[in-house]
DNA sequence: TGAACATTTGAAGAAGTATTCAAACAAAGG
DNA sequence: CCTTTGTTTGAATACTTCTTCAAATGTTCA
């Protein structure tokens, strides 16, 4: 039966599952308006967790949870500076991606 | 106090809030595998419903639901014909989204 | 009209996630 | 040492979200 055929060609040509499992798991990462907060602050210049958390209104708490899930995905890297921990991007990608987001959401207006 | 000065520069050249947001929830319709997969096969070609189930191995009542929120995003939609339902990509974007994205994934191999 | 097919919808349940709060941990300086 | 400051951690809660199932809607065609 060709449909049967075509879906399977269909499929053959995805990339393979695990792949778009990393893929969205990715992205999800941009998908939170307090990580995408922080990812841009981040652009502008390495910061430790206190002063991401002032400029941005939040605890340290919260900040400091985003930031390890941000640390795990390989997006920020920290490190220690005295008492403070200093954290910037991880990524050469991260700019560029948030840049394209950007650019797409500014478009719709 | 020069912290506080600094912090107000950081946050004046921050993306409004509102634009953050935006950018965060285009970001998190690329953030679920399912979601992802239905734009990867409408890359190939356009489906209607019982096609992307099919090939995705999932009922129709969830792809269906997925593809709501991808119209409601305004990445997808759907036009009838007879009686189905022919989905398409409806933004330039999400293709060049999604390939920055895959090459990020496949680099990190 | 009625039967078959395609899609949508709504409610329900399960799973995942973000923030808060309190407590623990680490480093620096008196 | 002991206190202060900065960061992390874990548990609890509130919230969101994905899938499923059953039912409703819409379309074709005999």
């Amino acid at each position: 039966m060709a449909e049967t055929n075509d879906m399977d060609m269909i499929r053959s040509r995805l990339p393979d599952d695990e792949t778009l499992y990393e893929l969205a798991n990715l992205f999800k990462m941009f998908g939170d308006p307090t990580r995408v907060k922080i990812l841009s602050c981040l652009q502008m210049r390495d910061m430790c967790v206190g002063e991401l958390a002032q400029t941005l209104d939040m605890t340290d708490s919260a900040v400091s949870h985003q930031l390890r899930v941000l640390r795990t995905a390989k997006l920020v890297k920290g490190t220690k500076e005295g008492k403070e921990v200093k954290y910037s991007l991880d990524d050469d990608h991260v700019t560029k991606i948030m840049e394209y987001g950007l650019t797409h959401v500014n478009e719709d207006k």
